[in-house]
DNA sequence: CTGAAAGCGCTTACAG
DNA sequence: CTGAAAGCGCTTACAG
């Protein structure tokens, strides 16, 4: 049978009381009751009853995770973040996964609504007014995490920033004609990584060719997708070799990886023939050899979950904002200088 | 404020056990009455107190789910699967990670221990003694997922008969000479898949060369990985191309993208000049155009969950085995039948 | 069919 | 420092 705090409480000859500040760290418990409560309850094997704790306590000890999708690298690596922070803090992860991402409103609204948790980390996605309007109202703590709004606490990363990195490392290898592979723009990541891609270019003086930057429309997974890379790369395949880039920035490692396929049916090679740059640095990146950003999704989740549990158990209240600065990686996909073909292709420009 | 029974009771001017009765469905209450509550309800947002209800009931209304590791893509679809059947039960999902196998079973353990869940499901894992022991003291239902021990319920994917039908499939397009690369045999699955190879050989009458088949030692995800796939296949790379295998049965498609790029980069071509069959079919095959075995993920976990639920709601408790037949998946990388070569390599034998 | 009451296992002011 | 008691929001025999 399961052991109660009145179990421990008779054999420990104290009261129910002492028994719970023992377990709660209560500060005026005497040093010698304290050791007895709890020899009492090593030997009888107690743990608290989470449930009848959360009840008395008005808190639920549970954190949700808003996902817009499992089935992405990216997903599963901060959610392994997550996990492995919240152990520390002894608070359970509720996943809420999304069928839709028109229902996340709805479906975090019932969560909250129920009080099923204390706090709620948002992933990914873009702040619409709805979702907005339910943030708001919801009275709890809540970090976003890889978006921003100004109004929510949030870690994300610099994707600006990452895919101005990039791209401007293509130019200092001396590519004059850069062309760029984007995901659906109804996701924020992949709009900041174009207009990262067309500052650089800017910066660099470089001519922005429309028919060169190819935009996915899908909706699965935005366009991150090995499908999205395939068939847009398989479109400047299509193109006349003189006409098209050189380089290629591409939004997402996992596109990168379904462009190199249609590289490689074209009979071209990477990077002999064309240069690319990815972005995540997923798992199987380093083994391609793909040259990408990397987000610092350890340090993301880790500071996500501490910037939540500091709200969740010490009220703060201010909103704050940690960006983090992604890294180059260079690996072979990118190729090295341009030598003499750069220049002279370049001089075509 | 939180609404609680008290106030729809008074606003629907019943008692609070009646209220408690509409909400769990008690057979014995007017319908007159229940409309009466569910309006209120209604009107005033009212949704019961998890904890509270959970605390009364004597009921978690979890499920824990115990992985192995978040990062492959197997883990990533089986949850998914899992996650969506719960939904259908309003229970709650808890994942409880690992950091080392070892451990398993004092983690799990601790959840049974204080009754945190109703359920478990164990995913993948290979039952040892220790991990046997917590699961019999456990006296709470539970099933494994692709896993099988004869003591508990399971349900799992027949892994000899996929890889049986894999190494068929080669030897009826007509190789003769057919190596394996395999993961660590620790893991269940990936004995599994030797020993169909090896049946399926024996069965054809083709000679089986211990340095035709290599077994990955790795611990990280027992060597379902790209880095496993890649060095073992190098391996082969290096043996005088008469005296290797025309055809290989990989035990994942994770190895097979590795392998895949050790052939390229031996300046060689699938399927032209080697043959290889993965298994698994993860997203990413479809897109290489990996030849393989499909295991019925979303089935498994549908069917993992009912099986649980049974348990958990009607206390059903006969020990259930559930086989899932794997399916051939024929793409590019197996190439089709060998014609001339096929032949005159195969007198070589 | 329905209400009043005890109980689920804790926490926490309130006294002392 | 510590005990007795009320309370957290439900469920469920027990009467009626």
């Amino acid at each position: 049978m399961r052991k109660t705090i009145y179990d421990i409480a008779r054999a420990a000859r104290v009261g129910i009381g002492t028994v719970s500040r023992v377990f709660n760290d209560h500060p005026r418990v005497a040093e010698e009751t304290k050791r007895r409560v709890l020899k009492v309850a090593r030997r009888l094997n107690y743990s608290p009853h989470p449930h009848a704790r959360r009840l008395a306590k008005q808190k639920s000890f549970t954190v949700v995770a808003v996902v817009p999708s499992f089935s992405s690298y990216f997903f599963v690596e901060i959610l392994q973040a997550l996990h492995d922070g919240l152990r520390h803090y002894d608070y359970d992860l509720l996943l809420s996964g999304l069928d839709y991402p028109q229902q996340t409103h709805l479906s975090l609204a019932r969560v909250l609504d129920e009080q099923r948790a204390d706090g709620a980390l948002v992933l990914s996605l873009p702040i619409m007014r709805d979702l907005r309007n339910v943030l708001e109202a919801a009275k709890i703590p809540l970090v976003l995490v890889d978006t921003y709004d100004p109004a929510f606490n949030s870690v994300s990363s610099d994707n600006v920033h990452g895919a101005f990195l990039a791209t401007q490392h293509l130019t200092k290898l001396g590519h004059k004609r850069i062309g760029m592979i984007a995901a659906n723009t109804s996701s924020p990541p992949a709009r900041d990584r174009l207009k990262g891609f067309k500052k650089a270019l800017a910066e660099h003086k470089i001519n922005l060719r429309p028919e060169w930057v190819k935009i996915s429309r899908s909706h699965k997974l935005d366009g991150f997708t090995y499908e999205a890379g395939y068939q847009l790369m398989q479109a400047f395949m299509e193109m006349n070799s003189r006409r098209r880039p050189t380089a290629y920035f591409v939004s997402s490692d996992v596109q990168v990886v379904g462009a190199l396929r249609a590289i490689e049916e074209a009979g071209l090679r990477c990077p002999e023939d064309i240069a690319i740059f990815g972005y995540d640095d997923i798992v199987p990146a380093e083994h391609y050899g793909i040259s990408t950003i990397r987000q610092q999704i350890g340090e993301m989740g880790k500071s996500a979950v501490a910037l939540l549990m500091e709200r969740v158990t010490n009220g703060e209240s201010k909103v704050v904002h940690r960006r983090y600065e992604p890294q180059l990686v260079i690996r072979r996909t990118c190729g090295t200088t341009q030598g003499s073909r750069s220049a002279s292709n370049g001089s075509f420009e």
